[in-house]
DNA sequence: TTCATTTTGAACTGCTCGTTCTAAAACAAT
DNA sequence: ATTGTTTTAGAACGAGCAGTTCAAAATGAA
C-alpha cells in the first residue's frame, strides 16, 4: 500500500486555526500556514483543497471547541442568571488573558472580515449562531420557569441580546476599553434580563 | 507657479474610504484604490505617504462623518431615552439598507481587523471611542437629571453599554440575524437604561 | 514665449501571493 | 525484491502586490 502520513490532520487544522486567529484571513499567507503547521506546501494542498478550505476547517474546529466550553457551562447546575453572568465574565477574562494578545474571537473576526464576501463562511457562521442561540434560549426559558429570569420578555430575544452583548464586549475590548469598565458593562447588561 | 491638481484631495479620501469600507484593509490593493479614486499610482503616493497613511486618513474621515451625524442627533430636542433608541434604530436601518451591501461600520471593521496589529490605528480608534463615550454620557446624565433615565446607574457605564450594544447589533447582523430580531434586541437592551 | 514647477501615467523594482508540478522518498502488499 | 500508491520536499508558476522612478504633459507667473 501507500506511504502513510507523517502528520496528524487534526493538529494541522489546530495550528492553522491559531494562525488565522492571530492574523485574520487575508493577512495569513500560505507560508504562514506552512510555518504554523510545520508542513510543506504540497502536504497542505494535498490534504486541503485550498487556503479557503483550510480556513473553513479551522473555523469549524474553533466553533467546536468554543461551543463545547459554552454548552458545558450552560448544562451545569448553576442558576440560569448565574450562567449568563459567567458567559460574559469568561469573555472578559479571555480578552484580557496574558496570552490572548488581542486576537479576540475567531467567530467575531470572521463575521466582520470574511462573512460579507464569502457566502460559504457566512452560512457556516449563521448555522453556528443558531446553535448558540438555541442553547442560550433554553437556559433562559429554564430560568423563567424557575423565576430566576422575568417571564415578561421573550426568551429568544434575550438569547439574541446575550450573544450580541458578547460581541459588543469583544469589539469594545479591541477599541481599548479597560477590564473594569467592561465588567461594569456586563453587569449593566444583565439588568436587562 | 506650478501645475494645479486636477483632483480634489477630499474626494480622493472619500473614495478610498468607500474602498476600504467595502473590502477591508488587507483585501484592498493599491490598484483598487486607483480604480476607486480615479487617480494614478503616483498621484496617490505623491499626496499620501502610503496605503497605510491613506487608510488612516480614510478612517479619520469616516469617523468625522459618522460622529457628525451622531452628535447632531444627541444635541437634538428629543428626550434622552428617545435619543438612545434612535441611535440603535439607525444602526439597524443602516445594516439593512439596500446599498449597504454588508459593509457594516468601518470603525467596527477596523477594531477587529486592524487595531490589534496597528498601534497607530488602535490609538485613533481609542480616541474616537472616547469622543463618542463622552457625548453619550452627557446625554445620559441629562436624561438622569430629567428623570428620563434612572439615577441609580452610572452614566459612564451606560454610555459604554450603549456603544457596546451598537457593536453587538452590527456583528449580529453580519452573522445573519434578521431585522426584526435585531429590533427586538435593541428594545430589550434599552430596558437596561 | 520662456521657464520653473507639479502632476501624471506608464514602466519597473523585487517580492509575495495562492497554486501546481515534478521527482524523490516511504511505505505495504505481493 | 519488486510493485504500486501516496506523501513528501522543494522548485517553479503566473499573477499581482506595494512602492518607486522617470520622462513627458500641463500649467501659470514672469
Amino acid at each position: 500500500m501507500a506511504r502513510p502520513r507523517k502528520f496528524d490532520e487534526g493538529r494541522a487544522v489546530d495550528a492553522a486555526m491559531e494562525a488565522f486567529w492571530a492574523a485574520g484571513y487575508e493577512a495569513t499567507s500560505t507560508q504562514d500556514l506552512c510555518d504554523a503547521t510545520g508542513l510543506g506546501r504540497s502536504s497542505i494542498y494535498n490534504t486541503f483543497k485550498s487556503k479557503h478550505d483550510l480556513f473553513e476547517r479551522a473555523l469549524a474546529r474553533y466553533m467546536e471547541c468554543r461551543n463545547g466550553e459554552l454548552f458545558e457551562l450552560l448544562e451545569s447546575e448553576l442558576p440560569a442568571r448565574q450562567k449568563l453572568r459567567t458567559v460574559l465574565q469568561r469573555v472578559i477574562d479571555h480578552e484580557f488573558a496574558k496570552d490572548a494578545d488581542g486576537r479576540g474571537c475567531l467567530v467575531v473576526n470572521a463575521c466582520v472580515e470574511v462573512a460579507a464576501h464569502d457566502p460559504s463562511v457566512a452560512a457556516s457562521l449563521e448555522r453556528d449562531y443558531g446553535l448558540r442561540l438555541e442553547a442560550v434560549r433554553a437556559v433562559i426559558e429554564s430560568g423563567q420557569r424557575d423565576g430566576d429570569i422575568p417571564r415578561d420578555k421573550d426568551a429568544r430575544t434575550l438569547a439574541h441580546l446575550l450573544i450580541a452583548t458578547v460581541a459588543g464586549l469583544r469589539v469594545s475590548a479591541r477599541a481599548g476599553v479597560g477590564r473594569g469598565a467592561l465588567e461594569s458593562v456586563a453587569d449593566a447588561a444583565l439588568s436587562a434580563f
